[in-house]
DNA sequence: CTGCTGCATATGTATATACATAATATTAGA
DNA sequence: TCTAATATTATGTATATACATATGCAGCAG
């Protein structure tokens, strides 16, 4: 029973999560509906609804109109990574940044960099490979492919000073892009960068993002061994 | 000038991205109060509030009473990455799934195990070691430690058929957990359980469960060469 | 038995209103 | 001038009401 008064979509929330973790509300089940919950915790039907909606968007509810709220059978595991700009993520860990451009030139892209961008198969890209480290040791290496439409080439020798990953969060829009995490074994090239070992297990981010569908830069984060990305569920 | 009518939360948020996208607000810029936008859009201030707590969520804008709203400076990217159980994944894939269970013991965990699960040192814990394969081919080791307190003896058996990862999640809840991303060199053991190279790059995901603080189990995923992945941002 | 139609129903959303809360800005007091 | 009390303001939320929309299901026609 419920002598407190549930006057809040947060309490209503808590309540229903506190039912499905007590298998009172085993998955696949379904749950009363809104007015019913509605009366039953004294309030009104818009913050039953509230509970409900936010409990489904973070995957834990299922629920269709006419059919009702059932407790997801699979409560998906939605992990949200907050991937920071470089420089911070660095910062955050009590590190000194440090920048450094490795190379810089405008060239065909491989084929596989166009099929990511939708390149035309002649058309020449910004090619930037540039090195972060963390209290002087090599910490990520940003390879990346930049859309010379969207930068002019006055601004690229701005990547002297500044990563192309701080210059472009501030600098140019996004609408939408895709996200892959991976692994690679360290070849010559890495090895010499990060100054570890050949073969090497290393942690891989590669990046695309588009404004309007139209690709701005596509980029691969290749980080120094051990690199690990956490988060809650 | 909009002509056009705003009475949908959907409406306000496109154009409030839109206004985002092609830099009318700038990053940093203090956009205009709910109660103006709604004049402006014609619709209830509510359907604003719904939009930009929308926004917000999405971690594009940054809203504090009395303060404002404003469009977030380091629009953090925020990749949401779903977690299925393997076998789903695997047969979303179009791949034939199949379970292997390689050993099941009740034996102390190592220190490390130990330590992520806060347990004592002088209790035992059952320890599962498994294989899903795709067509045939091995996909992933599950390397698990589970708290006995949370599965029975009994129940043990049931990981002949079936999957730890896939028996869990619809009968024991958890409220909460860790996930970790990282890489690593195939040993000998992962070599020959994966039918891979020894040193070859895999990925790995950490997770651990907990229901009210005290942990359920800890996993240990191994992929197998080549996997990767994938969300949109 | 099959397929279509329409009704009942649960969720989805818009609105006006009212008050709560956080945090800035202002003012009064020492 | 500095500090503390107070007013102002933007967001946060609860409420009742109304209507929109999807869809399961029953009933009907073929």
């Amino acid at each position: 029973m419920t002598d407190t008064p549930f006057n809040s979509w947060q309490s209503v929330q808590e309540e229903v999560l506190a039912r499905i973790h007590s298998r009172q509300w085993k998955p696949g089940d379904l749950i009363p509906n809104e007015a019913d919950l509605a009366q039953e915790f004294g309030c009104a039907r818009a913050t039953v609804n509230r509970a409900l909606q936010n409990l489904a968007d973070e995957g834990l509810l299922d629920r269709r109109r006419k059919a009702g709220t059932r407790v997801a059978t699979h409560p998906v595991r939605k992990a949200t990574m907050y991937i920071p700009v470089i420089r911070q993520e660095i910062a955050d860990k009590g590190h000194e940044y440090g920048y450094e451009l490795i190379c810089s030139e405008r060239v065909l892209p491989p084929t596989e960099v166009c099929n990511i961008m939708e390149f035309g198969r002649r058309a020449r890209a910004q090619h930037i490979v540039c090195i972060h480290t963390a209290d002087g040791r090599p910490y990520v290496i940003e390879d990346r492919w930049l859309n010379p439409k969207w930068v002019s080439v006055e601004e690229i020798s701005i990547f002297n000073e500044i990563s192309p990953n701080e210059w472009l969060v501030t600098h140019v829009p996004f609408t939408e892009g895709e996200i892959m995490f991976s692994a690679m074994s360290a070849g010559k090239t890495e090895a010499g960068l990060l100054s570890c070992k050949e073969g090497e297990a290393l942690f891989v981010i590669n990046r695309t993002t588009r404004n309007k569908q139209e690709a701005i830069t596509s980029v691969r984060l290749i980080f120094a061994p051990g690199y690990r990305i956490e988060t809650g569920i």
